[in-house]
RNA sequence: GGGGGGAUGUCCGAGUGGUUAAAGGAGACGGGCUGUAAACCCGUUGGCUAUGCCUACGCAGGUUCGAAUCCUGCUCCCCCCA
């Protein structure tokens, strides 16, 4: 067996900060199962490549005994975003958070072994009397959590921030006490909650945790961080042509972290850029989707956006049966889920294809027998086949 | 409690009575080019039964031939003082 000085350097290998220094070891060198934790948000249940990241070194503290601890946010969930100032975010149901930790559980079980994970919700013990909430908010100061980066961005350009986003990192830091957390897991913005988590452990009389922070995957912008929000992110569960085409749309630039965060293991310096992402494109693919999809997805990006040629499986969208003449732009709008109006400015633009031919601007209503089992193309990559109902 | 500032399209952000469906930027989309859904260049970017009509600058009223721009009330946000 390893010893802990080289479990802690492996475990630590490729994270931003492992804090505090030795600790690690220390708690290796105990002989025990660690518990390992990772607070999720069930508010928007898709995993993606930037946790991944994360759910690696979770798996990696898996494969050496450790127990991951997999705590669904619900409670915290439950109370509603109260960021931003108009924001009218619905407060999730309790049928909506059982679905996404479900979600979420499944998916990030494609990374993590779903034999050693305890998965525990925090309304088990958020849902505290005052009393103990007095005890757990007495235990951190406004100035020190005033400290952390985004509320003291925010404070500065005058951004609302609410009492109750102030109390996040604290009710995230109570997880820690209650799940006897010995070392939390999260990307470097997590930070301060983590090292937070200890302060409240030590407020509690537990030993406390050690705070590992893993890099932050680029999105496929290569410039902000992966999220769901921004729009940037690939979801693990994304179908393999979306997957493919995405990983290729990243810079350049990002491939090297996209290789070292993901696959763990440098850019290969024999492919030029062009096969180099490729590779990563397929091999990311693989292994949500397996070889064989990968392949395909592979297939389908060399047909459908190199050769610029027509998928093999398109949809069907139902024509009208009565004969009459067909107002275009209301069979792209239904049939892509676009406004009426920007399927005539897609038309002026000469997006939209029918059987490969180019339609001008004016070609708004066309006889339904020229439509009947062509094929509608607008933009590069989106398609459907025709048919009369 | 007192004083000051603010709310504009997906986002950021100009605009203080008259071509303002609203500058500019970002994002997105389309076209060209390409090794790519990258970069770069060009274009588009409220809706509709479409040479016109409707909706839109926090909400509700008002002034005016005409308002995002002026007035009144309301809602929400930020800052300073107490």
């Amino acid at each position: 067996m390893a010893s802990a000085s080289e479990d802690a350097t492996f475990l630590s290998r490729n994270a931003v900060d492992c804090l505090p220094a030795g600790a690690l070891q220390d708690k290796l060198a105990a002989g025990r199962p660690l518990r390992v934790k990772l607070g999720l948000d069930p508010t928007a249940p898709d995993i993606h490549l930037g946790h991944v990241v994360v759910l690696q070194k979770l798996r990696e503290f898996q494969d050496r005994g450790h127990l991951v601890v997999l705590i669904v946010g619900d409670y915290t969930a439950r109370v509603g975003d109260p960021s931003g100032r108009s924001s009218t975010r619905p407060q999730l149901s309790g049928d909506d958070i059982d679905a996404n930790a479900r979600t979420y559980q499944e998916q990030a079980f494609t990374v993590l072994d779903p034999a050693r994970v305890e998965v525990r919700r925090n309304s088990e013990w958020l849902d505290m009397s005052m009393e103990e909430l007095f005890r757990l908010t007495r235990t951190a100061t406004v100035a020190q959590i005033l400290e952390r980066d985004d509320f003291a961005k925010r404070y500065a350009a005058q951004t609302p921030i609410s009492v109750l986003e102030l109390l996040y990192p604290m009710l995230q830091a109570y997880d820690s006490v209650a799940i006897d957390a010995d070392v939390e897991l999260g990307g470097t913005d997590q930070k301060f909650n983590l090292l937070l988590g200890r302060d409240v452990q030590r407020a509690y009389g537990k030993p406390e945790q050690v705070v590992l922070t893993m890099p932050i995957l680029p999105g496929v912008d290569g410039e902000r961080k992966m999220s769901k929000s921004l729009g940037n992110h690939i979801g693990v569960a994304e179908p393999p042509q979306e997957m493919y085409g995405k990983t290729l749309s990243i810079p350049d630039a990002a491939m090297p972290q996209w290789y070292d965060l993901l696959l763990g293991e440098p850019m290969p310096s024999d492919l030029g850029p062009r096969d180099a992402k490729h590779a990563l494109a397929r091999r990311l693919v693989a292994r949500f989707h397996g070889d064989a999809a990968a392949a395909d997805a592979a297939a389908h990006f060399e047909r459908v956006v190199i050769q610029k040629d027509v998928p093999e499986d398109i949809p069907v969208h139902a024509l009208a049966s009565n004969g009459a003449p067909v107002h275009l732009p209301a069979v792209i709008a239904d049939a892509f889920g676009l406004s009426r109006s920007e399927a005539r400015r897609l038309l002026g633009q000469g997006a939209v294809k029918l059987d490969g031919t180019p339609l001008g601007a004016g070609e708004l209503d066309v006889p339904a027998e020229r439509l009947d089992g062509a094929v509608l193309q607008v933009g590069k990559r989106r398609f459907c086949k025709l048919a009369r109902g």
